[in-house]
DNA sequence: TTATTAATTGTCAAAAAGACAATTAATAAT
DNA sequence: ATTATTAATTGTCTTTTTGACAATTAATAA
């Protein structure tokens, strides 16, 4: 058998950023790492990418055992690869983020893997690259939902246009008139207006949508500039 | 010392999709494989990643190698690493796509390594999953060209409009309206023109432009909406 | 002097974006 | 029963951008 040799040969593992939003703030998912080193420090979701799955696999696998959750919204962010990054020996990984209905998460995992939610302003220093790959995966983000209805994919299935303005908002760290934007995504023809209301943030109650499936998977791909102001 | 027991090793390659511009199509830079499996097939230019290397370094070192330039535009695609796209042992592979002056690229480097310019349109079936890294590479261009000021590094420094304005409709294969084009592409403000006319394509000749680095910098970030009609 | 050819430039209508505040629908208070 | 309160919802005007259209210009060749 024909082999590569005198190539070295490395560890490879997956970090997954989660995204979250509880109503009023961005938030990531994080764990207690462990094994050694840094045993007991905060890090992100990963693990090894296994002998006969690709990394993406590895991603999907990891975000279950630790969320309990499939068919999460998975990109791949970008290989971190600085030869010294893990002090051990060298692993590269793949960075990936991921956006969760923070609602459908459950709790009893979290306590099974020690996974918390942590506002993405007020979290823990982290292990290893990992801060770095959580600001990558921010910038990621707000540059993918300017252009695409990302968004969507971390609010439940039903939800309010007050509350995915300030998703938006949150997102962008920015104010938005409120009138522009709900003309700007009413005319984007992905929602669909329920007769339900949500009563619990006011008197008056705020209606109910929910994201036109079709239109979403027709639509993904194109430019939709949502983000106001973009322009230099 | 710790180690992280039992973890499988791969190796780790990079593979660069290198896109040059000849005044009328899109081209891509192939070499014939000079190891086997595959060898004196055609293939992307790559290499292992080395021990005290990243892979974004490993892609310079394999693009001065079989270019001969350095400053290259480049940018990480994603990672490619089904277990099996290897067949001789797992090989995982960060694709990259580079962007680069057809006429800065010297033919004697090209005799060296039996690199070869193919038309993007017209190229000869490549190794294991290069050909899905080339179609994958082609769809980022497109993007990242449709937003963001890149395909001026497939020009030399002195272009004219017209020459422009092929390169963006080959680039994303449509035809655009001549006025609309050069009110946009002035409207950014990336231009300055010369006083100097290439009057090689016509009597009357075109004025040639170079790229304001300043504010190519400056603004690179920004959302540019180079393309017509990109709205579904 | 005229013909030829590609480069360059202008106008108008439609659509989108941005700035701006009044109205509405419910509940709570009187 | 009426009024006060509060957040949700909606409308208009102006400015900017886009898209669709062809005439003019600058050089060389005939």
């Amino acid at each position: 058998m024909i082999e590569y040799s005198g190539q070295p040969h490395y560890l490879l593992a997956v970090d997954c950023i989660v995204f979250g939003f509880d109503g009023e703030h961005l938030k990531i998912l994080l764990v207690k790492r462990g094994l050694e080193p840094e045993i007991n420090k905060w890090s992100l979701i990963g693990g090894f990418v296994g002998a006969n799955e690709s990394p993406d696999d590895a991603a999907n696998r990891v975000l279950k055992k630790n969320t309990g959750l499939e068919g999460i919204y998975l990109e791949q962010l970008q290989i971190y690869g600085e030869p010294n990054r893990d002090p051990i020996e060298r692993t590269l990984s793949v960075g990936y983020f991921a956006l969760i209905d923070i609602h459908k998460y459950q709790t009893q995992i979290n306590d099974d893997y020690h996974a918390e939610w942590f506002l993405i302003n007020d979290r823990p220093k982290l292990i290893f690259d990992h801060d770095q790959m959580v600001s990558d995966a921010r910038k990621k983000l707000r540059y993918k939902a300017a252009l695409h209805p990302i968004l969507f994919e971390m609010l439940p299935k039903k939800f309010t246009i007050p509350q995915l303005q300030i998703l938006f908002e949150e997102v962008n760290d920015t104010k938005i008139d409120t009138r522009n934007f709900s003309r700007k995504i009413g005319s984007t023809g992905l929602l669909i207006k329920l007769a339900e209301k949500d009563k619990s943030g006011s008197k008056k109650g705020a209606f109910y949508f929910k994201v036109d499936k079709k239109k979403y998977n027709a639509n993904f791909q194109a430019f939709l500039n949502l983000i106001p102001n973009l322009k230099p």
